[in-house]
RNA sequence: GCGGAAUUGGUGAAGUGGUUAACACGCCGGAUUGUGGCUCCGGUAUGCAUGGGUUCGAUCCCCAUAUUUCGCCCCA
């Protein structure tokens, strides 16, 4: 048997349906907010994520889909939203006749080669929002705010928002400066994986599972001590905006993003589900000023969001927020003879047509059968064909929670259906 | 990339080196020949992830592979 690849899912039946709903979700609230969707291909060079993403950690080297076509083109299958878009952004200089930022949010899936857990795949989905051409602190608390509502809307309401700011790249500087210097001597006390990230990525030390409740890292220099005036009161801003929206905001000095080119605001979404382990969280993000530059575009300020729809999906369930998408149709049509099944055919047709959610029995089963079909898809309505009735032009409609049944005039149906749904 | 655990019908699962692989749900058929949901009766794995090996004999023991899952690394 050939089975499907690892970190891969196939998706039918009521898990199907979850996904539909949030995205549904998903599209209706970005345009309630005005974001245009927008898609990049699924594959781009293996260029655009080296230089996007940076050489500092494992991403590049060990977790991303890298293959040659036919031409030996080195191609690389997107593993994130945002290096797509800011090349499409560059590419077909959206900064031009344009005097408001773009605004787009985009919902696809992503590839990145790593160990499948619950929750994390190989083939994953990430939601992502993205402002770019806008410096105004309002806008990092508005890519703040938004993802903050949608989890709200969806009924994820114990989201906090972890929020940091890494300031400028000076102070950014600064601090890594202070953070080595203050570690260095300090090295032994260190776990092994932090002392290697003492060289490659020192900031992410601060993160680190076995290391955060040591002494020496509860002393350790705090990058707001490092942030120069303008990044402070930028910070600040961006606060007191998230304060005028009711955004309930924790300053979490520690969250530093794994990527080189966040400056600024960087935040992300804690959601207290036990089953989703301690310090969960939903999705994140954070300000880029440098991306565009370094991709060859124009000096642009952006700010953008991710989350992974697998990690989503999953608290819902956890917070058995799918209870209500329990399958329902209005109307189900019987028939057991082919003279019916020819009326019945055209019957459902026009229901449908009408608007009015319609099954069809499939199954050329008894009478019997055509019930228990009926009540597996919850009709509210069964519309049951006679030979004799159709002679007259009548057919029966049952209602199938009252149980009362009448005849009714086969060109009245829909009038009747609808008002009676 | 590293380490651990798992895999038996459509589903949840019991079980054993030796002729017929429990039980339950679901599904199909019948009791009931065109008005059901309850009940009762019957049928539902030529098969125990895949490929090798050990054995007189393997679903069971061994090895490999695949997938799932837990932890680490990483987390865009």
């Amino acid at each position: 048997m050939i089975t499907k690849p690892k970190g891969t899912t196939d998706l039918y039946g009521i898990e199907g349906k979850k996904w539909e709903y949030v995205n549904s979700m998903i599209r209706e609230f970005c345009e309630m907010y005005n974001y245009d969707y927008m898609r990049t291909p699924v594959f781009e060079s293996s260029e655009l994520y080296h230089r996007s993403v940076g050489e500092t950690s494992d991403i590049v080297t060990k977790e991303t889909y890298d293959f040659k076509d036919r031409h030996d083109r080195e191609l690389t299958l997107r593993p994130e939203g945002t290096a797509g878009i800011v090349r499409s952004y560059i590419e077909n200089k959206m900064y031009a006749n344009n005097s408001d930022p773009v605004k787009v949010y985009y919902n696809y899936p992503m590839y990145r080669y790593e160990r499948p857990q619950a929750g994390r795949m190989r083939e994953l989905t990430q939601f992502g929002l993205e402002v770019l051409g806008g410096d105004d602190p309002m806008l990092d608390a508005e890519i703040i705010s938004m993802p903050y509502r949608l989890f709200e809307e969806l009924g994820i309401d114990n989201v906090t928002v972890m929020i940091n700011s890494l300031g400028d790249k000076e102070s950014r500087d600064n601090y890594r400066k202070t953070l080595v210097e203050y570690l260095t001597p300090k090295i032994d006390t260190l776990c092994s994986d932090c002392q290697n990230r003492l060289k490659t990525n020192p900031l992410r030390i601060l993160d680190c599972k076995v290391d955060k409740d040591s002494e020496v890292l509860k002393n350790a220099p705090k990058i707001m001590d490092s942030l120069n005036d303008e990044s402070k009161a930028r910070f600040e801003k961006v606060l007191e905006y998230l304060r005028l929206m009711d955004i309930d905001y924790e300053i979490d000095q520690n969250i530093v993003r794994g990527l080189d080119y966040y400056d600024h605001t960087v935040f992300e979404y804690a959601v207290d589900i036990p089953e989703l382990g301690s310090g969960a969280t939903l999705g994140g993000g954070g300000r880029y000023n440098s991306l565009v530059e370094e991709l060859g575009g124009p000096a642009t300020s952006c700010v953008g969001f991710a989350a992974g729809l697998d990690r989503v999906v999953l608290a819902m369930d956890y917070l058995n927020l799918f209870d209500k998408l329990n399958k329902s149709i209005d109307c189900y049509v019987m028939y057991v003879n082919e003279e019916e099944k020819m009326k019945a055919i055209e019957i459902t047709q026009n229901l449908r047509l009408n608007g009015i959610v319609t099954e069809l029995n499939n199954t050329n089963k008894n009478l019997k059968a055509q019930f228990k079909s009926a009540d597996k898809y919850n009709a509210k309505q069964l519309v049951i064909l006679n030979s004799e009735d159709l002679f007259k032009g009548l057919v029966t409609v049952k209602d199938n929670i009252t149980k009362e049944e009448q005849k009714i005039d086969e060109y009245e149906l829909v009038d009747y259906l609808i008002s009676n749904l």
